[in-house]
DNA sequence: CACATGTCAGTCTAACTGACATGG
DNA sequence: CCCATGTCAGTTTGACTGACATGT
């Protein structure tokens, strides 16, 4: 009977989910930065690259996050020049939310602080095993989506 | 050609990783928060429950963060009745951090909190997909760990 | 009037850096 | 003297709730 240590893995699935996130964000949180990024941008960055101007309050939804919670990360995006508010021709309580040039040009270079470190992230891995990876990850997080 | 929609489902493991944990400390956040212990607390009482006794400089290595951050998620858990701290005899710098009974106590109810998520969270999974899923898990931890 | 969108104010956690005291 | 341990002070991010104004 071994005495398991303070520092032993855990095989918990779920507690190895959380250090590898933890690792990752440490990892690329530098670089990003450099840039002017913080991690918690790229899900706003990401969703108005692929559709142009979204609502507050719409991505609030996508981020899964309370409005005012969006609306500070939004106040501190705008503040970096990342991204502008438009009133909403169709509602005027709402403003678009979209990207500035500025953030366009830069967002490659963020990307590629992502990709890079994925990349090592996976590094080793075959075709067939990052696709099983995915794959697992993605019934989970249906899992966890249905729990209310 | 389909656009992709402003909410798909990114299928970049690292992504995902981010999304499962997320959802997984939102769900298990409030009860947690009812037995008053916060998610990030777990990882101190784990360690503690395993080795008894250990410095703040120890806890913070083992959670990868760095000392003053720890000194206030110790101030924390002992203003919350969750740990104490005891002058180390061996050494005069340093004070020993061990759990406090109350917390013995109601670390089981946490732990239960825990595994239920978890389990809801693997819910469909094979004996053998739980292993694959850790084993991938594993090796991602390994390769970030390299990374400095 | 009910509901949606957004802002404002205040709180809490969790992390960081830099400066410093004290002890090994 | 150097290094380790810890504390203090100040900053930042990211999240929340509750209250409220305004527009659909």
């Amino acid at each position: 009977m071994i005495k398991t240590s303070a520092n032993a893995p855990s095989d918990n699935p779920l507690r190895l989910i959380g250090q590898v996130n933890r690792a990752f964000a440490r990892i690329v949180d530098g670089p990003l930065r450099e840039l002017g990024f913080a991690i918690g941008q790229l899900p706003v960055l990401v969703s108005l690259k692929k559709v142009e101007a979204l609502s507050q309050a719409e991505l609030a939804r996508l981020a899964q996050v309370e409005q005012p919670s969006m609306a500070q990360l939004l106040n501190r995006m705008e503040r970096d020049g990342w991204v502008r508010r438009v009133p909403d021709p169709n509602d005027k309580r709402s403003r678009l939310i979209s990207l500035t040039d500025r953030a366009s040009e830069r967002m490659p270079r963020a990307k590629a602080v992502m990709d890079a470190t994925s990349r090592q992230a996976l590094a080793g891995f075959s075709a067939k095993e990052k696709e099983q990876l995915a794959a697992l990850l993605l019934r989970v997080n249906a899992n966890l989506d249905r729990i209310p």
